[in-house]
RNA sequence: GGCGGCGUAGCUCAGUUGGUCAGAGCAUGCGGCUCAUAUCCGCAGAGUCGGGGGUUCGAAUCCCUCCGCCGCCA
């Protein structure tokens, strides 16, 4: 067990669900993997780096018949494209699972059996509330309507009390076991806020986990009862384990596991850090180190979603600045588990300063010097004065402190350090004035020296930056004519005067050309990619005659007063005025907005719709809203207007 | 409602066990340099450390209380 702390590191990112196209969110994670496993083999230790994709579930099979596709294929097409996306941001993973591979269902199949023999896993009776248009259970944490029923989430409809035989996971039998377990390793989960909240949720009680459905056709089936399908979290939480060879590479799975770190976002928190080390309790098998739990990108301020239409497309931002400035953003920006902001203000303005000035122009104006004094080859270096020796020692401080930073998963501080650093030579060049000594024929030894200096101080920074920039900084050791690359050179290895400088320095390009915000901003808002498009352009269109539309009349109405539906989540009842005539309307927006909100504003309403009885209650007209996850978005006016004005 | 966290310069945030802890970066202003991607270097700003009370020789740092955010749970 000490022997695989000192020589492997097994890190994972979640598997994707392939009923989403990927995002940045995606990227995220999965960025943040790829930095620590880079960082890792620099260490010297053997990675084993997982991704991949989640491919069962009752969602997968419905989108796929809409498509008219199996689910076998849907997820295919998906595949690609989380493929692409990972070649385009240079990630380095060793293993891509997808849950319907042979072996990771064999691999589930077993530990279920085993469970069941042991009698962690026992059948019994599963009570739900059931959606029959959608023919799934609803989660449990839908809350219970005070009349008591429960609404689908999905479509809105009133689901019904169902019974179905199912397995369950005996995980009340685990409450104590991971008390005792999270108190004798507090960084099982990070960062300790979500640490705290897994505990004080495992302190109030576990109860068992149904873990089949007999509803869903595309899954795991059960050893030996095929009628029942293994449920989604069960079956895509031991991907973890039939990745590095869980029953099938005895050897492969010796050496990595457990996990060092499983990167997730926090949504799926309790997933990880209670069910999973359960799950992993009753087979047996040694629980991860870790489970880092990170937060958000928010676009300025507000959560991404595909509704909103707010998503960052991850191709267009690659397209135009390449995979290192947005791996630096996202793993600069912000701690491991904070939430951040992406404008793109933001980030242009963190590409420019940091990239773009500190990095990029120290890297130029250093080796355009070599090249312009000596012709790209530093000869009769002078004699190390104080300064010269404060400027490696400085280096040796700081990649240390990187070092230790990097260990500890916190890369945005490690960035700081870096660049810090970065600092500090332009400092130096600044202090040591070499294009002034250029001048002067007989301190040619000092003007070798000085940039030898920060010759070796570029290169050995550059090797710091490789984990997260990887193609930035092998370009960088390009021009310096090294023979290796900086991910072939171990951190062992590494020395500040390791340059030679017989090495020929090329002339460099631009690293990072500056960004002007303006047409960065206008290329963003191009539009997406094709399955974006292609999915608007899939739904359906009938069209109607311009007749038929006259006969709706819409009007401005103006909100007199609003007060909730008793005992309704989404119902409002709201006092109209339509300029003639005050109307009572019934609106599903409730979801969205607070009554209070209401009073005053403007919207739409269709006028002469049928008025029909809701919940009791007459409505007399409808107001039209958008629908965006079972949320209504009303369109308000961006000025005042007379209620009642006719709109066409 | 319960548990947890947060509220420090215009902005984003650092501040171990109370005593150079009132800081950094960005933004702003001024000055310097010209090798370099109009880049780089230096200097300055001053904020009652959310409000009030308390413990202490001494609190941003501990206790109480109030206000305002956020997360998890119900």
């Amino acid at each position: 067990m000490e022997e695989k702390v000192e020589k492997t590191f097994y890190v994972t990112t979640p598997i994707y669900y392939v009923n989403d196209i990927p995002h940045i969110g995606h990227a995220y994670t999965t960025i943040i993997a790829d930095a620590l496993a880079r960082y890792q083999r620099l260490k010297g230790k053997k990675v084993f780096f997982l991704t991949g994709t989640d491919e069962h579930g009752q969602k997968i099979e419905k989108t796929a018949t809409e498509k008219g596709i199996t689910p076998k294929e849907l997820a295919d097409r998906v595949v690609i494209r989380f493929k692409e996306l990972w070649q385009r941001l240079n990630i380095t993973y060793d293993y891509f699972i997808r849950t319907t591979e042979k072996f990771h269902e064999e691999g589930v199949q077993k530990i279920f059996q085993k469970l069941l023999e042991k009698g962690d896993i026992y059948k019994g009776t599963y009570q739900g509330w059931y959606c029959v248009s959608e023919e799934n259970f609803l989660s449990e944490d839908v809350p219970l309507q005070p009349e008591g029923y429960k609404i689908c989430p999905d479509c809105g409809r009133k689901a019904v009390l169902l019974e179905e035989e199912s397995y369950f996971f005996r995980l009340s039998a685990y409450q104590k076991p991971l008390l005792d377990f999270y108190e004798a390793n507090p960084q099982f989960v990070r960062p300790q806020t979500r640490m705290n909240e897994v505990v004080s949720f495992v302190r109030q009680g576990l109860k068992d986990l149904s873990i089949t459905r007999t509803t869903v056709k595309w899954g795991i089936p059960v050893p030996g009862d095929p009628k029942h399908t293994i449920y989604v979290w069960f079956d895509a939480l031991h991907n973890y384990v039939t990745g590095v060879g869980y029953d099938w590479n005895t050897e492969l799975f010796q050496t990595f596991w457990p996990a060092d770190v499983h990167l997730i976002g926090k949504d799926i928190l309790r997933f990880h850090a209670i069910f999973w080390p359960a799950f992993l309790m009753a087979a047996g098998l040694p629980l991860p180190r870790t489970v880092y739990g990170h937060g958000w990108w928010l676009k300025d301020e507000a959560k991404m979603s595909k509704s909103k239409g707010n998503v960052l497309d991850p191709y267009l931002i690659l397209e135009k600045v390449g995979p290192d400035p947005l791996r630096y953003f996202l793993l600069r920006e912000i701690p491991i588990g904070q939430d951040g902001s992406f404008s793109h203000e933001g980030f242009v303005h963190r590409i420019n300063s940091d990239l773009a000035n500190d990095l990029g122009n120290l890297v130029q104006r250093t080796l355009t010097m070599v090249v312009n004094y000596f012709n790209g080859s530093l000869q009769e270096i002078g004699q190390e004065k104080e300064e010269d020796k404060k400027l490696a020692r400085l280096f040796e401080e700081t990649r240390d402190r990187v070092y230790a930073l990097y260990d500890d998963y916190a890369i945005n501080r490690a960035l700081e350090e870096i660049w810090t650093y970065l600092n500090a030579v332009n400092k130096y060049l600044a202090e040591c004035e070499p294009w002034k000594l250029a001048k002067i024929p007989e301190t040619r030894p000092r003007l070798a020296r000085i940039l030898y200096q920060a010759v070796c101080a570029v290169r050995a920074s550059s090797y710091l930056i490789y984990p997260v920039m990887p193609e930035t900084a092998e370009k960088i050791w390009a021009f310096l004519g090294e023979q290796k690359k900086p991910g072939e050179v171990l951190t062992s290895e590494l020395n500040f005067y390791d340059f030679r400088p017989d090495q020929k320095i090329n002339r460099p390009e631009a690293l990072f050309p500056r960004i002007d915000l303006k047409e960065f901003i206008g290329e963003m808002e191009k539009p997406k990619t094709e399955d974006y498009k292609a999915s608007k352009l899939e739904a359906k269109m009938e069209y109607i005659s311009y007749d038929e539309f006259k006969k709706m009349d819409l009007r401005v109405a103006k909100v007199l007063t609003a007060e909730r539906v008793p005992g309704t989540n989404k119902l409002l009842k709201l006092q109209i005025d339509l300029g003639s005539e005050q109307r009572q309307i019934i609106a599903g927006v409730a979801d969205s907005y607070a009554p209070e909100e209401l009073v005053g504003k403007e919207f739409i309403v269709i006028a002469n719709l049928k008025p029909a009885v809701i919940r009791g209650i007459e409505s007399q007209g409808m107001l039209l809203a958008a629908e965006i996850e079972g949320k209504a978005i009303i369109p308000f006016f961006d000025r005042e207007i007379p209620p009642g004005t006719k709109v066409k």
